[in-house]
RNA sequence: GGGCACGUAGCUCAGCGGGAGAGCACUACCUUGACAUGGUAGGGGUCACAGGUUCGAUCCCUGUCGUGCCCA
């Protein structure tokens, strides 16, 4: 029996339980071993995360395709997991430490503390996951993976080390985005570009050879700066070699202020003579550009800070070096300074010195780091890259070709952009929760790289042995004894980027290292569905290893979505508060309202705007349905074995096979290109403004009439259609349609893995050689859903949607005049139909009682010419009347039936205006001409009827 | 500065070369035996602006104005 009312609560636990229970996400299902494979892999979710709207909308449209390609029949992997995050779950780690006054990081020490966090992720690690599977997610959780696993961790130790052997990852000293506050780089894609209110200081470099004045402008340049604080590590002044204001001075060289280096004036490009003052410092340790800068013109990278970002002068060699006597003075005053009290300190005694010009505010955007927040450091460092250029080149072809595709397609566009101008990927990161790279360095610090230690050692010890650094004796003792080779042979102490391994996530999941049977049937997946935002972190460099690891692409299509915003369009965010929780949305309208609100607002190239009003009206539709089928349960409606609507007698079931048909073939066709909003849209209109309005309102006489064969087909065919529904809706609204399967349709079945509609011929001989087997397994095993005969798609009655289509025009036009001219509900009114066609005469006896029952009718009748004093409509070419004689107001009637005419003579005019013109007519597609001249009949013939009716009308006078 | 979108009903958005659509909101009426988380009906738009292409433009092209995002 089906419960009174819809309380969402009360069946999504059952459902997952019952879900859980089938194995019905299970990749590899016997039943399916000879069915085409689906494969999504999710986007790990961090594994510190919890789940926000943007994972509720991703998450949603993966499990509309998998559950759609599962009803189709296909053996769906959709491969669940969540990534390290190697600085976020290092973080939350030490925050907590800190918050139980527990020693930290560094006083615990790095086993102790990985260990740690090896239990905090088994303790918090799986709350995603189950709020995933709240949402109604299909995942194999059988399947699940972590980024950190022995198999995943196996796959990057393999890809790093084969990447390193074929030159393409390599150890490089560059200027990398340091995070003065983690103390550790990131990579580029980490940075955030925010837009900060800063000034320019304008500073006066003296030149060399001339008496330093601030009145004489011969004995200075002047550049311009956004960061003064940067100017002890200068080692040029650039300006453009076509600037007249400078030319004479390139070659020349300017001393220093406060630090009395001198360093030259160069000609380059790079700097701009409209900005600033067309001059500028140039400091190659601490900014990307002057780093090229300093490259073209060969020039000393001088790093001033340590990796706090404070100064690092005393000691410096490369900051002490050619300095004048006297210089210490000044390391020993500035050093250990934060670069905010250095930048003020500097610049106030720049200004006591006449070196400062002015000052001018700025806006500029300052490089940030998108998890500590904190201003970024152009950092001069030893760190891993790997070779990103050689790399891309075919995942760029890859997409050329149409290998992969995006859609929406324009943002190939933005792929390609970034992918040809990538730059060398940073990987390491000073961090230890991650995977540490398998690096080992000898006393002279070269480097061997290898799978395990012992290989690496071995090649070590070998190779010093050779050099005679060590006696063949001592290389055997320390191959056996570790502590031996203790401060000998040491392993790189950094982790890789968490991205690292998650490129490798299409692959590794599937086992890979290891030739196991998964990667051969579920490599490459299907589709990534991911958002805009991450094309680079995610989509290209999986493409980059999977291609170079598999020779495949790992995925043939890309759908981006877009994002989810609140109400107003603003962007959800903890400062600004406007954060929907999803869970708090499920816990009060259920996860099918939140899944179907995200579905019908996910048009492609559009942010979609959510508020719990959008939700509401989902969870109302979800009722809706619930409602018509507990209607259908009431009134005994089943669908008998091996029914075929299509053999319906009746036009009412005829019709809504034929409507059935439509709503399958535009669900289907929709999610096929990816529109979920089409989709969804497009069930939702069958299901309240065809099934409900019509269907089973036109069915009720029946079903409440007296029993027999009509009755009989038609709770057949109510039972049917309603299945068909739950079938369409099923991938939107999982919860729902599953408990409404469970209690109506046939015991012992699953809907998730019941078969979606298709045409009968579309199987093959290879899946109908299955479905026997499955026939005959049916019966033992409750799981395996009975074969239902399989629905054309195709299926289409126009009779009976003409005949339908009539009864439901005369409806609407009978209550639509009753209500302009308020005619109470209770008021039964009678209807004369003059001149009808034998058709119409035929169709009456049939449809009679119930357009009696829906357009609050007293009785039907036929006559020659409409009575007197009648309102009149005109249906489908034929006059209705309601003989209203005292009750309607003549003035209002032929007021209305003015407008009516007014209408009609738009109609024609507008038809004329075309047939008119001869080019249209030469022009002009057959087709569209003629349908021209058909419109113009059925105005001019719709308003003769009218003006038949006003002529009537005086008569009542 | 470069790139990508987008300006259609009060709001959120579909549509896209031949008669302007949906949901929500609004108004009126309805406790009709699936459903008031409902039903019936209704009001509401020179489809941002200006040119062009075309027999015909909300739709294609160009420009202007406005908005958003990404990259410098």
């Amino acid at each position: 029996m089906i419960e009174k009312t819809y309380q969402p609560a009360d069946i999504e636990g059952r459902m997952s339980l019952l879900w859980e229970d089938a194995r019905a996400f299970q990749a590899g299902r016997p039943d399916r071993r000879h069915a085409t494979p689906f494969t999504i892999v999710i986007p790990p979710p961090n594994v510190t995360g919890s789940l926000h709207m943007g994972h509720a909308l991703n998450n949603t449209l993966q499990d509309i395709l998998c559950r759609f390609e599962r009803m189709r029949g296909r053996d769906v992997l959709w491969q669940p997991g969540t990534d390290h995050a190697g600085i976020a779950t290092q973080m939350v780690v030490e925050r907590q430490l800190m918050e139980r006054q527990l020693p930290g990081r560094r006083d615990m020490g790095r086993k102790k503390f990985v260990e740690r966090v090896w239990q905090w992720k088994e303790e918090s690690g799986g709350t995603i996951i189950n709020q995933l599977k709240r949402l109604g997610a299909s995942c194999d959780w059988t399947r699940e993976r972590f980024t950190m696993d022995d198999g995943l961790s196996r796959a990057v130790v393999k890809v790093f080390v084969e990447l390193h052997r074929a030159g393409l990852i390599y150890k490089d000293k560059r200027l990398v985005n340091w995070d003065p506050k983690l103390l550790t780089a990131v990579s580029d894609l980490e940075v955030l570009q925010l837009e900060v209110k800063g000034s320019l200081w304008y500073l006066r470099y003296p030149l060399e050879g001339k008496v330093f004045s601030p009145d004489d402008p011969t004995s200075f340049i002047v550049v311009a700066t956004t960061r003064p604080e940067t100017m002890l590590g200068d080692t040029a002044v650039a300006v453009h070699p076509d600037d007249e204001r400078y030319r004479h001075l390139i070659g020349k060289y300017v001393i220093l202020p406060l630090v009395g280096r001198k360093i030259p004036i160069v000609g380059d490009d790079y700097s701009d003579p409209e900005k600033g003052s067309g001059a500028v410092k140039v400091t190659p340790a601490h900014d990307f550009n002057d780093f090229e800068i300093g490259k073209r013109h060969g020039l000393r990278q001088i790093n001033i800070f340590d990796e706090e970002a404070r100064l690092a002068l005393v000691g410096n060699e490369d900051y002490l070096r050619d300095l004048p006597e006297g210089a210490s003075h000044f390391a020993e005053e500035f050093n250990g300074i934060d670069r905010f009290t250095a930048r003020k300190q500097l610049v106030a005694r720049l200004e006591d010195f006449g070196f400062l010009q002015r000052i001018e505010p700025n806006t500029h955007t300052v490089p940030h780091g998108d998890r500590s927040n904190a201003i970024l450091e152009p950092y001069l460092t030893d760190q891993w890259f790997v070779d990103a250029k050689t790399l891309a080149s075919p995942a760029i072809e890859a997409v050329r070709q149409g290998r992969t595709v995006f859609v929406p397609k324009n943002w190939e566009k933005t792929y390609f952009e970034w992918m040809e101008n990538i730059q060398p990927w940073c990987i390491s990161r000073q961090l230890w929760w991650g995977h540490q790279i398998p690096a080992w360095y000898g006393p002279d610090g070269k480097v061997f790289v290898a799978e395990t230690e012992e290989e690496a050692v071995s090649h070590a010890l070998g190779y010093y042995v050779e050099q005679e650094v060590i006696t063949a004796e001592q290389g055997r003792e320390m191959a056996l004894d570790r502590n031996k080779r203790e401060g000998f042979i040491t392993r790189d102490e950094d982790v890789l980027d968490t991205w690292f391994s998650s490129a490798l996530w299409p692959f590794s999941t599937l086992g890979w290292p290891n030739d196991t049977a998964e990667v051969k049937r579920y490599y490459p997946t299907d589709v990534l569905v991911t958002g805009f935002d991450i094309i680079f972190f995610w989509v290209a460099r999986m493409m980059m290893m999977g291609l170079h690891f598999m020779k495949e692409a790992p995925f043939s299509t890309v759908y981006i979505h877009r994002l989810v915003r609140d109400e107003k369009g603003a962007k959800m965010s903890k400062s600004k508060g406007n954060v929907i929780d999803p869970l708090g949305v499920i816990d009060e309208y259920g996860a099918d309202a939140l899944r179907f609100a995200l579905a019908r607002g996910a048009a492609q190239g559009h942010d979609i705007k959510l508020s719990s009003q959008h939700v509401e009206t989902n969870r109302n539709f979800a009722t809706k349905l619930w409602n018509a089928c507990r209607f259908a349960e009431m009134n005994n409606c089943v669908q008998p074995d091996g029914f075929d609507p299509t053999k319906a007698k009746d036009t009412l079931n005829r019709w809504i096979a034929h409507e059935t048909a439509r709503a399958v073939r535009e669900v289907t066709e929709a999610i096929e290109a990816y529109r979920f909003n089409d989709a969804s849209n497009a069930i939702y209109r069958f299901v309240w403004n065809v099934y409900c309005d019509w269907y089973l309102e036109l069915a009720k006489p029946v079903l409440t009439g007296e029993e027999g064969p009509a009755k009989d087909e038609i709770r057949a065919m109510v039972a049917w259609a309603r299945d068909e529904i739950l079938k369409l809706l099923h991938p939107f609204m999982p919860f729902i349609t599953e408990a409404l399967w469970e209690t109506t349709a046939r015991r012992g079945t699953l809907l998730a893995l019941s078969s979606w509609p298709r045409k009968a011929d579309v199987i093959t001989p290879e899946q109908a050689a299955q479905l026997a087997v499955l026939s005959a397994s049916a019966a033992t095993d409750p799981l395996v859903p009975p074969i239902l005969l399989s629905f054309d798609p195709d299926f289409t009655d126009h009779a009976a949607e003409a005949e339908i289509g009539w009864v439901v025009d005369l409806v609407t036009a009978v209550r639509s005049v009753r209500a302009e001219m308020n005619i109470p509900p209770a008021t039964l009114t009678p209807l004369v139909l003059s001149g009808a066609s034998a058709e119409t005469k035929a169709r009456l006896p049939r449809w009679g009682e119930v357009i009696k029952r829906l357009a609050r009718l007293s009785d039907i009748s036929f006559a020659d010419t409409p009575p007197d004093g009648a309102v009149q409509l005109v249906v489908r070419g034929e006059v209705a009347s309601l003989p209203l004689k005292g009750v309607i107001d003549p003035a209002a009637e032929r007021l209305r039936l003015d407008k009516e005419i007014a209408k009609a003579d738009a109609d024609i005019k507008r038809a004329d205006a075309k047939l008119s013109n001869e080019k249209f007519v030469a022009n002009a597609a057959d087709d569209v001409v003629e349908e021209e001249r058909e419109k113009r009949e059925a105005a001019v013939a719709r308003k003769e009827k009218i003006l038949e009716a006003l002529e009537r009308l005086q008569h009542v006078g």
